[in-house]
DNA sequence: ACCGGGCTGGCAAGCGGTTGCCAAATGTTG
DNA sequence: CAACATTTGGCAACCGCTTGCCAGCCCGGT
């Protein structure tokens, strides 16, 4: 063998007196080979120093132990504990995982899925910004699993955002709220879409007045600039569309006066890490997330061993309300006062400062 | 060309009416082809939809179009800026990104590098665990660069720790505090060992008391379980090893009813993206967290293409002192009640842990 | 003693590119 | 017009591992 270059499983064969595809039977086809030659071959091979090449094994095979996770916006603190279940269900299979971020953009999610798509065995789009077709399209050439997203067809892995939804709704239907307000995010989220259904059904069986406003950018800037909209219609309860922007939300409007959760009461959705960081702490709907990344890729690698996709039901992971600080009993008595005052510049100032 | 399967280099050659090997130079020898041909066989390539496989052309080249960008813990929110960074640089240069969690653990680490080493061209440690014997080691296999560490003969990236740790001691100073204390991270950390040093050497031409504490884990509850080793001596200024152990710290302080900064001021390091959302938000030394990801990441590629590694001095990013809540002017007249009923067993203790 | 079958191990043909070397064609020079 | 240099394209040998197929061997059954 060479020095300075990895040995290979000629090197490993020539020491052992044997032929090279035995050398590879031995590792990959247990009782292909005699049990004393393919002891005798991991010896040599462990004294050489002997490592499969992963390049080499995928050329033929297709296996390259490799699948590509895309998220939306890596810096997103929402991705955090997902992407940490992902790779530790990656780690444990043997697996590598491809980082890749879309940067919110679908286009970018492409080109990077373009160039990764023929080194990896399976992709998960964890809140893809394509377009369904898209993401079909995709799902014909490798298995594929989307993350908080459901599509016909795809195999995909969802929290229980009705019964999120509800739950919220409850608790503020118990606080004394009679109406609440939701706060959306993008219109191209599936998420969205489906929480605002479900509290609007909520709503409908706990006779609460629900309305909506929005779109706004998933993001702390976002919420405040919600508040500015909220001011024209206030509302004694909010519910917002995920946390960062409850948390924005939260800020612009303790900037206005108005004390959350003493005059408003303020839910947010997914229970990142931050949420319980912040003042007044977050009221939010936990989403599992680790356990989503961590059954995404579970359920992916199951694919790429051939399981049937079960592509029917989308794999649906358990929501859970977390009560903190920023909700509390609605005051009867008068509408928050800030909300009275709010002249229109001083609303302006505000929504300019959440501009980024 | 079979359906179903990717074309190739000669499907695209039969197609174009040339041997293989004059497509796949037609691609990747600008020039060594005929112009004509050239654009010929590129125009046949389009029609089919060839993509080469990079698998294939890793093979013979060892070119993978890969870097392994290696974390200590991927849910800390400390490298969301950082990773969106390095993947920046990644898919600008046509790189793919593996990206491996250590969780903490140098053991783990070194597994999962194992496993990715053959795979990529070159690898980013950021925030490593490993001791620097194995960092050399890898570092001799692969083009290396670390990231927040330096390591003699490997090329590394860092930020302007003294200069921050100074402007953040000068602020204290220029705010009255006499006293601070650092309240440290994991003694691995190569980060604690220079800042807590800085500010030794600040506090000597400031004339500021500084001492010890710790080390405690870099997280809200290491921060949180500092609160009650500063209580046995209590100072009027603080500065923590990170941003999470200082909201755990002010948290944990504000629970015992210390104010802060009222009572105590807080300086954190880092300035993750929670910082500015806490109350109070967080004074802190700001570290360019995206720009280290990129750097880290534009110097790996550029040994890469085979740059010499200047390995004499790591690049250094500058720190910036960002003012927010957490600090305040000290209050002359009183210690603060809460820290008054100290006694003296602890503080052995604290500088016991404080050695090293 | 002969035959069919199960074990084992080797041979060789890929997987899809890359690249050194050679040869034909074309251009240059004296 | 001969001798030589330059372009341009093809041939074939890899890169390291997998795997279908074949052959030798040993075995039991008849």
């Amino acid at each position: 063998m060479a020095e300075g270059r990895a040995p290979t499983i000629y090197d490993v064969a020539k020491a052992a007196g044997v032929a090279a595809s035995t050398v590879s039977r031995a590792f990959a086809r247990p009782g292909r080979v005699n049990a004393e030659t393919a002891e005798r071959i991991r010896q040599v091979a462990a004294e050489l120093g002997y490592r499969a090449n992963p390049l080499a094994r995928a050329l033929p095979t297709g296996r390259t132990s490799m699948i590509a996770f895309v998220v939306a916006d890596v810096s997103n603190p929402f991705h955090n504990e997902i992407i940490r279940g992902a790779q530790t269900a990656c780690a444990d299979a043997g697996y590598s995982m491809l980082l890749a971020d879309a940067q919110e953009s679908g286009l970018r999610e492409r080109e990077l899925l373009d160039r990764a798509m023929s080194t990896v065995e399976g992709i998960v789009l964890a809140t893809s910004r394509m377009p369904d077709s898209a993401i079909r399209m995709i799902a014909k050439q490798k298995p594929t699993v989307v993350l908080n997203r459901v599509l016909g067809d795809v195999p995909s892995v969802v929290t229980d955002n009705p019964r999120g939804m509800r739950r919220a709704a409850e608790h503020l239907g118990e606080l004394g709220h009679e109406r609440i307000t939701y706060v959306a995010g993008p219109e191209a989220s599936w998420a969205d879409g489906t929480r605002w259904r479900a509290l609007r059904e909520a709503g409908l069986e706990l006779e609460l007045q629900v309305r909506r406003v929005g779109p706004f950018e998933p993001t702390v800037a976002g919420g405040a600039r919600a508040a500015a909209e909220l001011g024209r219609h206030p509302t004694s309860a909010v519910i917002a569309y995920n946390d960062l922007m409850a948390i924005g939300l939260i800020q612009a409007l303790t900037t206005r006066g108005v004390r959350v959760p003493h005059e408003v009461s303020v839910v947010g959705f997914d229970n990142i890490f931050v949420s319980e960081l912040v003042t007044p702490a977050l009221t939010t709907v936990a989403a599992p997330l680790n356990a989503m990344g961590h059954t995404a890729v579970g359920n992916l690698l199951a694919m790429i061993r051939g399981a049937t996709p079960r592509t029917a039901e989308p794999v649906t992971l358990p929501s859970l309300l977390v009560v903190r600080g920023s909700t509390a009993h609605r005051r009867r008595n008068r509408t928050s006062p800030a909300f009275g005052t709010t002249n229109a510049a001083g609303s302006a100032r505000s929504t300019d400062a959440g501009s980024r």
